[in-house]
DNA sequence: AATGAATGAGCTTTCATTCAT
DNA sequence: GATGAATGAAAGCTCATTCAT
């Protein structure tokens, strides 16, 4: 569990530029790496089995700091889990709308997505999430609705813009939405998430496997 | 947590049977029946959060007994994800050999499959052993392996027939086979993982996701 | 905090007589080994800087064990505060009914209710659950009703029965009986629960201020 | 926990008059402030349920100044204590000696005694004290020796010059002060203490009492 | 001189495991 | 062979005290 781990956050600040003091669980810093320290943890031992002193300790800061900046074990990590929402999908819809080209733009953001979600930190992030469903449904409901569920609106959007265009001929654009989302992934995802894959996939494999979905897609579903 | 409560587990076989006394942890039944309330409890609970109290209390028999069938709380856990690979994907693989018709063997198949890992005992299970992959990798693993992977050469297998008999093109006849599994979830299986589909598809919300992902799977690749 | 220290409770059975298993948190020998341990600390400590951990040493019980006779460390207190009320006030009340001679019967019991109400054990008590009483007013006040109001009753009627029979002449028997019982431990209660009188008074001492006390009641009361 | 609470101490002098800066720990109404603090944190809660950031918060210092003030708990703690003698009995044992008549000079010293150990803040002094009296003894026996002693002892001076003036004929007039000390609250101190009468006595209530106390105690007493 | 964020020992409570019955 | 009361390490969390600002 060292600090060489993977983490879906990013700081994005280091301790150097620390402003003066600050008001008790309001320095961001330290509260990110609070978050940094139980990302780590969680990440490793899921959430029941990781321990605040694991925390404590991963993270640097001790126990009584932890409970000024988060009122217990579980909103810690609820706000953990609202962070790998924000850090995975904020920023990959783009690829969709900046290329002309359909099958390309498909591309572009299949490998965008695949890449994050068969990640180390995103698979981590998943599994954690997983995890915890039956017992906190909201919350893995709320990250699927930000993550997958949001590319699903903009891929559909997509594909209803190219069926008006003539380009597509889908009688169910939000089954083809689904369909081409898991299509991105095949044979990826799901090993991953059971370790039947132990790493990353390379970048070609990746590729190879959303151009195999999409070319599929496209010559099925084209007018 | 009452008995009422999804399995994926049946013992077949009611204590009624039990024959005279058996050697210390050598009886069946018992073992099922300690197996049965561990499955509701750790279901509901995820490993960590389960108790071996509550299993005791589901399972209706005493905390030494339970020690003397299994040396302690993990070895109980992995027990039972074994007897999940069984119970999930025993028995319906025959499906596809058993119809000549190709489209209509992918389609009794896939509902088959989409059936059983949408259902609220597949999801519990998967979410379970996802939820402790990145500690116990080989088990979730195995879990993959026996499952999803065996119905996946399966598929391939016969892909590979239908290639050489003309009536598919396929260059790889693995992502193809990659593709086709995931298309018969698309939709389903993620949101159900999150919670973001509470309850159990309709039989029917599941025909039709199986045969729109075998239609595109054919209009694509078909010779 | 050894167990040479006073006790109001007295198990009245010893660990020799504990007969075969009971059920969980049945045992009276240990419930009441527990009851002792917890009275020497509470009386030592007080409520709040009583430990878990000390009363565990104390009572020679695991911590677990205590958990399964009470619920949490403030049943546990209310519990042995209930004992305290049952331990201390019961049987005393009797000497005022069994003596045909009012002032011997007032002394005889004022001795027995000084000794009582002074005695180490009874000022432990005392000093705990007055400690309390901010926080758990209904405690403190029960403790109050069950002992010395108790008493107050029993000596008011007595007074009624001789103002009836024409031996003393009391306005307002209710006050008198508060004097009366004032009067019993007049310069010994209140110096025993601040410390400043440090060892239990000597017998002597007692039945000295408790005819005094009687016979200035009766001297200004007598018909 | 409000300001609005009772309390013993009286600052007597605001925070305006606060002249220049002085040395650390020497500001005397920041000190009170402290106490003020204090006081109704630990009337409350008692001592060891009380906590630094309670009183903080109440004092409306910073937890820093409080050591800067007090070495730690317990001696803020005994601070406080040694107000709450001062504050209870300094001043009325003037009534004693201030009236010529000794029936009235009783009957003001007992209402002025007994209004102040009833009211609300004399009886959570009291019970902060006696509750801590076990593992702080020197610290109640000086608060008694400070409050009920030395009104004892000027009441015991006013009967030996009483007796020796043929007023009354007491044997022992240690005894008799004691008597006449306990007749002043009789049926109040100790309903009070154990929060069987919730509310302070109302004046009429004390007098009555305190009146009936001199009165049994003239009557049996006077030469 | 005053502050209050940080510390970590110690709190109450839980629970996997053992073993006397 | 089965039981479940007992154990005690370890959990989540609090709080008296310190010290950099």
């Amino acid at each position: 569990m060292s600090s060489t781990k993977a983490s879906v956050v990013d700081p994005g600040m280091t301790s150097f530029e620390r402003p003066g003091r600050l008001a008790a669980g309001q320095d961001p810093v330290k509260r990110q790496q609070i978050l940094d320290g139980a990302n780590r943890v969680f990440s490793q031992m899921g959430f029941d089995a990781a321990s605040m002193n694991d925390i404590t300790r991963e993270a640097g800061v001790s126990k009584g700091t932890i409970y000024v900046y988060f009122n217990n074990k579980e909103e810690l990590f609820i706000d953990l889990c609202q962070q790998y929402k924000t850090a995975l999908f904020d920023g990959i819809y783009q690829a969709l709308e900046s290329n002309s080209d359909l099958r390309e733009a498909l591309i572009q953001f299949g490998i965008a997505l695949s890449t994050l979600i068969t990640s180390n930190a995103g698979i981590q992030a998943q599994r954690v999430i997983i995890g915890v469903a039956e017992r906190m449904p909201s919350m893995s409901c709320s990250f699927y609705e930000k993550g997958p569920k949001k590319g699903l609106a903009i891929m559909r959007a997509l594909l209803d813009r190219h069926v008006a265009a003539g380009f597509l001929a889908i009688e169910d654009t939000e089954i083809a939405a689904y369909q081409l989302s898991d299509l991105f992934h095949s044979g990826l995802l799901r090993r991953r998430l059971f370790g039947q894959m132990e790493n990353e996939p390379e970048p070609e494999q990746i590729r190879k496997t959303v151009t195999a979905g999409v070319d599929l897609f496209l010559k099925a579903y084209k007018a």
